[in-house]
RNA sequence: GGAAAGAUGGCAGAGUGGUCGAUUGCGGCGGUCUUGAAAACCGUUGAGGGUCACACCUCCGGGGGUUCGAAUCCCUCUCUUUCCGCCA
């Protein structure tokens, strides 16, 4: 979430900058300084209180050790009242807390002024592009055919065992799946990334601190005997892994991967976008998180992009890069990048990664900070990005690389399947 | 699933109603000594709010209560550990 420090220091241009991403802040912003003004306000008031009492609590006790019996009872009497009017201070001080942070926890992180304006995916920015684009003839077959044709994955099998959008990885295809995680796990190894292996589940605490909480409760499988909610993405296990930490400063950058399974309920979707691979309930993907100063961030996105570019051009499949606009961003995000691959069957782009700075917006809520030359604790910027996810790779690579002999693998990956055509 | 114990500062670990935000040890930082290092010794070392800076206030797992006064007593929730059972 936000400060109130950034809030204050200049409400228009945080307006401004919620617009940008369609949030009309503007009343917010106004309750949050307001609440805020009146916080401080109470604090003064309960503090002075509080101290006058402590203080007669003090002389109670004294007057008590010294066996002065009537003075103490006289003094007891005096704190009553006084103790009356601390307590309505220091409930509203907490009720007005209270409510600052529901405000905060419900405005959108700004977007940084690399965001372009805009509203939908239309107006996201094409900032790049690469990658041998495929000339397969016309009776290019789409991956799910192609899953069939194989004997790589059994969409009906999933339903059947759990139900659509959990599909079931046969023989070469559940190779290419493993070869594919071991490809991005080991590349991340070799770009500095830790690798760490989360729990698949977390607790309420861990969804608010990278954002999914409140925002996108229906979002997330939950389990209610446990209380505890199954991750869309690695980012909330390792994120949280500093939450509520302060890091010292040579201890900085932190980077972390994260191979997991990851579950949406994709509640709302439907159509071709979620035929065959497109788009599923449970899948797999290789996370990259970095932790780091605020000065540092913006040069680590870059490397974290040209990590994920990286990743496509071995592969060698046609990417794009998309620069997101305002009204297509993360709710958390300050600024993203999303990077997509042609589908050349589909004749579609398919969205394969998202590389964010969050800023200090999913810091704040996870109280992660580093302690730098000043000796004070300072929150950090956290960044994400996926690298990659697996299903669309994997609908790209079946469709792109058919061939009449079969399915080719790429280079990159033949040392994990073992084999380099699919036939 | 059954039983018990526990939750205190970066860590370990005291503290059972009155200057306790908290003894002590380790670790960290600064210094003395040393050519340098180690050892030893001295000092320092939590977070949040608030202030120009002080003052001041809050925080001993969370919430509630008793009391003039709670880390300490009571209730409740959560979590952790250990033992038994079951099991990969």
């Amino acid at each position: 979430m936000l400060t109130i420090q950034q809030i204050k220091a200049d409400p228009e241009h945080v307006v401004a900058r919620l617009a940008v991403k369609g949030f009309d802040g503007k009343e917010a912003i106004a309750r949050v300084i307001a609440l805020d003004d009146r916080r401080r306000e109470l604090q003064l008031k309960n503090d002075t209180a509080a101290a006058q009492l402590k203080k007669m609590s003090d002389a109670i006790g004294k007057a008590m050790k010294a066996g002065n019996k009537e003075e103490a009872e006289a003094a007891k009497a005096e704190v009553a009242t006084l103790k009356e009017e601390q307590k309505g201070y220091a409930d509203e001080l907490a009720k007005t807390e209270a409510d600052i942070r529901t405000e905060l926890l419900n405005i959108p992180n700004l977007p940084c002024a690399m965001v372009p304006e805009g509203r939908t995916a239309e107006d996201n920015v094409v900032e790049k592009t690469g990658g041998p684009m495929p000339n397969l003839p016309e009776d290019a077959l789409p991956h799910w055919d192609l899953a069939k044709k194989y004997n790589l994955i059994d969409f009906d099998l999933g339903v059947k065992i759990t139900g659509a959008g959990f599909p079931v990885y046969l023989g070469k295809g559940a190779k290419l799946q493993r070869a594919l995680i071991q490809f991005f796990l080991d590349e991340a190894s070799k770009a500095g990334y830790l690798e760490v292996q989360p729990p698949y589940v977390v607790n309420e605490a861990s969804g608010y601190g990278t954002g999914q909480l409140p925002d996108k409760e229906g979002q997330m499988y939950f389990c209610p005997a446990d209380g505890l909610y199954l991750i869309p993405t690695a980012e909330v296990p390792v994120t949280n892994l500093y939450r509520d930490v302060i890091i010292p400063a040579d201890r900085l950058p932190i980077k972390n991967c994260a191979y997991s399974a990851c579950f949406r309920r994709e509640a709302g979707s439907y159509g071709r976008d979620v035929r065959g691979l497109n788009r599923l309930h449970q899948f797999d993907k290789v996370e990259i998180v970095r932790i780091e100063k605020p000065e540092d961030s913006y040069a680590a996105l870059e490397e974290m992009k040209d990590h994920v570019q990286g990743l496509l051009e071995k592969l060698g499949l046609p990417w794009h890069i998309l620069r997101l606009c305002g009204g297509d961003m993360s709710f958390t995000s300050a600024i993203t990048f999303d990077f997509e691959v042609y589908s050349a069957a589909q004749k579609r782009w398919l969205e394969v990664s998202s590389v964010s700075n969050f800023e200090t917006y999913q810091a704040n809520r996870l109280k992660c900070r580093y302690r730098g030359e000043d000796k004070k604790p300072q929150l950090c910027h956290t960044l994400n990005g996926s690298a990659l996810a697996l299903p669309r790779i994997m609908a790209a690579l079946l469709e792109n690389n058919q061939t009449p002999a079969g399915i080719v693998v790429p280079e990159c990956l033949r040392k994990y399947t073992g084999f380099d055509i699919i036939d």
